[in-house]
DNA sequence: GCAAGGTC
């Protein structure tokens, strides 16, 4: 065909390919065939752009075509410092399961020489077609890209949408790219939490704990945060007692409830006073009579959010149920389109055509026929909620059924919600006549509201009163109130009873299903399609339960962690952040920012967040605590994320320098990247804990290198060193130099909890780790070398200072003031004796020895390692071993790389560190 | 093994 071009489109979903090759072709010469997948076909007609011939290929992919992944060195958990998914580089790719559709786009692509993106007209849809345009013209650079836009699938605007080609709009592309933020905020925070939590305790849960994620997501965890946060609500409440005064009067028309116009009353004496006032004066005189219309409006026409919260309260069905049955249903063609925003009608859409289709049901059929009798009056155009998604109409039954073979009892449930909401939208309100009666007994006002049977206004207005109207289709809804006998202004008649009751305040209820997708929709968390999956997630991740009647409890689980973030002041379970992005994706969207400004500013926020929020991970061990036993599963391989990140890694400048503790308790500040990274500073064998700060070193760089917070055990630093000290390893810091040299290292050996080994001069190695110390029974350490004897020799003066007459004792390992104890046991009974008031120490010393000049000494204690850790690599007793240490890059203090040989002495076999020759 | 968002 000459002059004929060839035009690829393409549709966000099969459905909408069909429909529109459908209407553009006015189904002539309309050929069908299948693609590569099976879903997804292809239609091929001729078409007229603006005069120009063309030929037409209509084919569609399954919503989005790629996803997004970290590249392969950060996909694994242990593979990185979770901190580095901040800046981790990531990839969009065509999963697995879509390649086929992707081969159908290359092919057809080929042949064409345009492309017609015909996604839906919002920010997803948009975002879409970038990923085909990539796709497409990876293989045909020549191609002329344009974009339909529509909002309906009708026959006037896809002809309008075919004639009026645009371009597509990166802005709204980019909106949606800038949510890449959730998967690195999702993943650091997941893995954070699941590796730091997860061995820790005992979760008692359905699923095996080891296998057990902890996930935490933007959307997921503020709807977690909803429900402990109406949980705590329930349990803070503290039920209050009050008094009220009820009165009820029966007559030959029925009974009348008054309440007592002032409620209730706090204060039991007010209250008996008042009602002592009425009993002795009881006579009730009618002081007002009042008859009002009353309207009760038909609901707004149905959109996803509403379809499942009425699903919920009048079935309790599940939001997640919901959705697969009304997947189903539209899959099967007996209902429009689920997913939609849009709760008005477009004054396109032909209402009575689909009201005329369900005539002929048994149950509503009658009800549809008046509707469509003008006489009645019963019709009403429909109102509006105020949304539109601009790409689907409210959901409303497309085609007639009376149950298929093969719909189960959801299935009818729900097509007959949708058929009856539907043409519940489509009928007057109900009108009804409420009547409020008031009355005074002794002064005290009462008041009873429902309808009157009054034969005169049953005469004079039945026609405007008391019709159900919508109601008689809307079984779900009724009119609630009651009957109430007729009262006449002046009457006087006696109570039937008049008691003083009391009730106590209650607390409002968990939330509801329903109830929880209103928070989540006011909160902007979710989108229609994705809200019941959020949801899902709470049960499926064990943070919360669902009670037979749809309400939600957290579980311990879930209340502990959103307890730990609030411990530490954040708001991350709250929906805040999610509002932010919503904030910020939106001024992608119209241009006002960039792209990459929204990411860089979002995840340089995160990511202090995260570093933040894991220098406090304490709060959530804590909070963890209050629920779980502690475990005793060995704890592997948690570092990277209880690590706590130093610096940048100046070695292979792509991971950071983190802080870690080996099992041994030796602190080692070592690349994330190991083991492609080997880049590792060891640090003073005698630190007894460390953490990053936030406070950042204002002289190295390149920085930022965070100050770490140390504490050494005050026996094994040298006199005149403060046992808390804030260090920098960046290079600036002696006193943290002069340690290392003194005192050296944690050694990688002991790590491996193959005892300590030591280094001689000639680089014979011995190890001593069989024999135990003859003074404190422990291994570890020779008898000659013994702490505790360390602690008398150098340190009984400056550890039992006298003060007051009284000796002041300091515990050996942690360094913290001892109390002054009696011993209660047959052997000592009466003797005093210090021991350290930490339970982590086991450190004590008879008060004798003490004025004797003996050291303390620590309880041998086998599950304790306080005392075995914490000496292990003390005092210049450790070295490195070359043969472990070959392929390793080693770096002093200042971060400055290291030789693998002592740059004292030069000897190979140590560092300069434990050098035996340093100051010779 | 992590998110949220499309859709089948």
């Amino acid at each position: 065909m000459s002059g004929t071009i060839k035009v690829l489109n393409v549709a966000e979903k099969p459905s909408v390919a069909k429909s529109v090759s459908g209407i553009l072709s006015r189904n002539q010469g309309l050929r069908v065939r299948d693609g590569r997948s099976r879903y997804n076909r292809l239609f091929e007609f001729n078409y007229s752009i603006r005069g120009q011939p063309c030929h037409m290929l209509f084919t569609s992919v399954t919503g989005h075509l790629m996803e997004l992944e970290f590249e392969d060195r950060f996909r694994k958990w242990h593979s990185c410092d979770p901190l580095d998914l901040y800046h981790a580089p990531v990839r969009k790719f065509v999963p697995e399961d879509k390649l086929d559709i992707k081969r159908t786009l290359e092919e057809e692509a080929r042949r064409c020489q345009w492309l017609v993106l015909w996604l839906d007209c919002d920010r997803e849809g948009e975002n879409i077609a970038f990923e085909v345009i990539d796709v497409c013209r990876a293989v045909n650079r020549h191609l002329t890209i344009r974009r339909a836009r529509f909002s309906a699938l009708i026959d006037r605007e896809i002809h309008h949408a075919m004639q009026n080609l645009i371009d597509p709009n990166p802005w709204f592309s980019d909106a949606v790219d800038a949510r890449q933020a959730n998967l690195r905020i999702g993943a650091s925070f997941t893995r954070f939490q699941t590796m730091l939590l997860r061995d820790k305790f005992v979760i008692d849960s359905a699923t095996d704990d080891r296998n057990l994620v902890l996930s935490y997501g933007p959307c997921q965890f503020p709807t977690l945060g909803f429900v402990v946060e109406r949980y705590w609500e329930v349990q803070s409440h503290e039920p209050e007692e009050f008094w009220t005064i009820n009165c009820s009067h029966r007559s030959d028309e029925g009974v009348a409830t008054f309440n007592w116009m002032r409620g209730h009353l706090f204060d039991y004496t007010c209250a008996v006073i008042v009602y002592e006032m009425c009993v002795q004066e009881p006579t009730a005189t009618v002081t007002k009579v009042q008859h009002k219309e009353k309207l009760k409006y038909p609901p707004y026409p149905l959109n996803t959010i509403e379809l499942e919260k009425r699903a919920s309260r009048y079935f309790r069905m599940s939001s997640e149920h919901t959705m697969k049955v009304a997947e189903e249903l539209y899959q099967s063609g007996f209902i429009s389109y689920p997913r939609t925003e849009t709760d008005c009608f477009s004054s396109r859409t032909d209402l009575h055509a689909i009201v005329q289709e369900q005539q002929e049901h048994p149950d509503w059929g009658s009800y549809a026929q008046r509707l469509l009798d003008l006489e009645t009056g019963l019709w009403r155009n429909p109102g509006s909620g105020g949304h539109d998604d601009k790409a689907h109409p409210p959901i409303h039954p497309t085609k007639f059924s009376t149950g298929e073979h093969g719909w189960s009892q959801d299935h009818r449930t729900l097509y007959e919600l949708v058929v009856r909401h539907f043409l519940a939208c489509v009928s007057q309100p109900a009108v009804g006549a409420e009547t409020t009666v008031e009355i005074d007994i002794a002064g005290e006002l009462f008041s009873a509201s429902g309808r009157v049977i009054l034969e005169a206004i049953l005469t004079r207005l039945l026609f405007y009163f008391d019709q159900r109207n919508y109601l008689d289709v809307y079984r779900y809804e009724s009119w609630g109130g009651s009957m109430i006998p007729t009262y006449t202004v002046g009457q006087q008649f006696a109570p039937t009873s008049l008691t003083l009751d009391t009730g106590v305040t209650r607390p409002p209820s968990l939330l509801s299903e329903a109830d929880l997708l209103s928070c989540m929709d006011k909160a902007g968390i979710g989108t229609d399609a994705t809200m019941h999956d959020h949801i899902k997630k709470l049960l499926d991740r064990f943070y919360a339960t669902k009670d037979s009647n749809t309400r939600f409890s957290p579980t311990n689980l879930g209340e502990a962690l959103v307890m730990g973030y609030d411990d530490m002041g954040y708001e991350l379970w709250k929906p805040n952040l999610r509002s932010m992005m919503e904030f910020d994706m939106k001024e992608v969207s119209v241009g006002n920012k960039s792209k990459d400004e929204v990411l860089a500013t979002c995840l340089q926020q995160m990511k202090a967040c995260f570093f933040d929020a894991r220098l406090n991970k304490v709060k959530l061990l804590e909070a963890m605590a209050v629920f779980f036993e502690r475990s005793n599963r060995a704890v592997g391989g948690d570092n990277y994320a209880a690590g706590e990140v130093v610096r940048q890694c100046d070695l292979c400048q792509e991971s950071s320098m983190v802080l870690k503790k080996n099992r041994d308790g030796n602190f080692m500040v070592g690349c994330s990247g190991f083991p492609q990274c080997r880049n590792a500073i060891w640090l003073p064998g005698s630190i007894l804990e460390a953490a990053v700060t936030s406070n950042i070193c204002s002289s190295c760089n390149p920085g930022p290198v965070y100050l770490i917070q140390f504490k050494f055990r005050q026996i094994e630093i040298p006199p005149g060193f403060n046992a808390n000290h804030l260090g920098c390893i960046g290079g600036c810091d002696d006193t943290l130099r002069q340690l290392i040299e003194i005192c050296g290292t944690g050694s990688r050996m002991s790590a491996r909890g193959r005892g300590p080994t030591t280094t001689s001069s000639n680089g014979q190695r011995s190890s001593n780790r069989h024999n135990a110390c003859i003074h404190c029974q422990q291994t570890g350490h020779s008898s000659n070398d013994c702490p505790s004897q360390f602690s008398r020799s150098r340190n009984s003066q400056s550890h039992t200072n006298s003060q007051n007459g009284e000796p002041s004792v300091s515990c050996s390992t942690c360094g913290m003031p001892c109390v002054l104890r009696t011993a209660n046991t047959a052997n000592n009974r009466g003797r005093k004796f210090y021991s350290c008031p930490s339970q982590e120490c086991n450190f004590f010393i008879w008060e004798d020895g003490v004025s004797n000049g003996n050291g303390g000494r620590s309880i041998p204690s086998t599950n304790r390692s306080a005392f075995n850790s914490g000496r292990r690599g003390g005092r210049g007793q450790s070295g490195h071993n070359r043969s472990h240490t070959a392929d390793t890059t080693f770096v002093t203090a200042t971060g400055d790389p290291v030789s693998n040989r002592c740059y004292v002495c030069g000897d190979p076999s140590h560092f300069a560190n434990v050098c035996p020759n340093r100051g010779m």
